[in-house]
DNA sequence: AATGAATGAGCCTTCATTCAT
DNA sequence: AATGAATGAAGGCTCATTCAT
């Protein structure tokens, strides 16, 4: 008796969770070339072959990785989008911002690696760009609701802030003071920070 | 008539540069492992032999780029260590950041790839951990100096802020707001500016 | 009610058929070595686990459709060991011949396989030489019966001929005149065309 | 110093002669799915690297090959484009013909190949077809000039006795009457055989 | 009888490195 | 100083075969 079709998805779906983890874990650090589907395969305790059983190829493994990063990103246009009043979304921003900092590490390295090699991904950039600019545009709207004079200017600034911010903190986590950071920034931005900032 | 030693070190000299320039630019954009010794060796227009004849191999090349690197760096430590006074030095040291942004993009996009991927450059990350520590220290001092409450957790900030800039500068040159941000950012760090921040 | 065993050996036969069919179609087409176990079993709508329950090995697979060749072939020779006479035995051959190019085109270009690339099939040469010498032995006789001078040569260029016919024809399926060649054969090799042929 | 360029390219022209011939052979008796590159290179005698150094790809490799047999087939055209006359054209064609077979067999193996698995080349069987129809079309003239009555079918029937010639003759090479055929075809088609297959 | 997940050997290809000239 | 032919290890990928269910 075969197994039933519920028994193999089960399957599927476990072992292509543990190549996805494993690969991010490794694309993250070692980089895409510098990466084998044999480092993955080794890592997540399968064959090389079964590898290709799940994804075509290296290169959809990745995309495949993309479109998970992408998804995660969607929480931060969901908070942007929410009914809460402007201060409150800017605290609950910036309170997402460092978890996801804290949390999804090997994403932001992903994403840095994207970046950085727009060639690994052929569309990568473009959506990459897209969904940052569907963000920083709503991030300006949401900074012109506090009043703040150059809302762009300074929507860009916090975004920079947040990835440097992110890269900083991956670059050396034990020395980063990051949970003093988040308190100083929740504090600058916050209804008394802003109308200082607003004075500058 | 055969050349005089000093024409052939000159020769040596410049090849070694073509050489480096050429590597430079394609482990940048290309990545260390998506990038081959060929890539170098035509890019620079020479052989993949004579490449070997400079640099030992592949390892030693990025090494002797690392090296390049680091020195371009210590220009910022110049400016912290100067006789300027402390207003003056923030003013400096925004402008030079803000010209290192966008003249020495490479190195920038080399510098993140040895913190992404520290595998590439055995030591690499220790002496970039040592030198943004001192650099970091000094910058410390300097917003000491000025009178900010917080000065550690402050130098951490506009060191991300900076390290962000550069990484959403070169994501996006075309739309990144680098010149606007540079002014908003000075006039928050001038003396007024600054005078404000204290009180938040 | 469970099935019979009767019913039960009938579905082998079935699906053992279907597997052979669908192999044959892509050998044919695509070589030995160009199809894979998964092609011929997704061609043949079964999983690839139950076509090792009806075959062995790949190599198994080609041997059974070997043997069916060497089945068909022996048409062949029951025409030559029939009891017509000699010029109605050529006839009834160029007949089928020809009818058998247009219906087993496959087995043709299987055939083709297997004398191009012996080392597929480790004895498939010596069983094809072998049969191939005895139809040709009964060919040579026949030959000498409608009294032409040179049968074991005459044998050897009508089943050149034969062979060189089907091998153009699917070439070019479309183009290639092969009733009209039909026609003209059984014309050159009817009674009064043989009178002819010995003269020259 | 390096070598001079002729140097180089008497190296390269060596090499190159020498993977194309070990990979004629191999491609043209184990087929091209069951030839790897690394057999051709142990033939050859080199690294499995240095055949990319040559071509490309296994593709480009028998795409090399086709390259080279539709030149040496080149040569049969010149013959019918030839000042003979009409009957001697015949005689040479055909004494052409045989030693083709003899002395090509690896080509004729390869092309036999390239017909049975159009697969294997992109546009070797619109080229191949291109080629047969031109030199059918010759042939055909060369048949109505000798006054044969279905000069077209005629031209088919021998160019399908060549094919079938060739396939027979390499399947068993020592027991096949190469020679004895060829003289039988040549006085076949002589102009007193001529006279004769006239009349039937 | 039947499924498809899993393995591992082997294939095509790339590339850092060496070497003869 | 300079070239590029040559090597060999390793990487991406395929596929015959096995196996638990």
């Amino acid at each position: 008796m075969p197994r039933s079709k519920e028994q193999f998805e089960e399957m599927r779906g476990k072992t292509r969770k543990v190549i996805l983890e494993n690969a991010l874990k490794l694309f993250a650090t070692k980089g895409y070339h510098g990466t084998s589907i044999n480092d993955i395969a080794q890592a997540a305790g399968i064959s090389k072959g079964l590898a290709y059983n799940y994804f075509d190829s290296k290169q959809k493994l990745i995309e495949a990785l993309f479109e998970q990063m992408l998804e995660i990103g969607e929480d931060f246009e969901e908070i942007l989008d929410s009914s809460l009043n402007a201060y409150e979304k800017m605290e609950v921003l910036i309170n997402f911002s460092f978890q996801y900092i804290e949390e999804n590490e090997e994403y932001w390295r992903l994403y840095i690696s994207f970046v950085l090699q727009p060639e690994i991904l052929e569309q990568g950039m473009r959506v990459t760009n897209e969904f940052n600019t569907r963000i920083l545009n709503k991030f300006e709207k949401l900074l012109k609701q506090v009043g703040l004079k150059n809302p762009a200017i300074e929507a860009s600034i916090l975004g920079a802030l947040f990835d440097g911010i992110g890269l900083d903190y991956f670059i050396d986590k034990k020395n980063f003071p990051l949970q003093k950071i988040k308190k100083l920034i929740l504090q600058r931005y916050s209804k008394e920070g802003i109308e200082k900032l607003k004075e500058i």
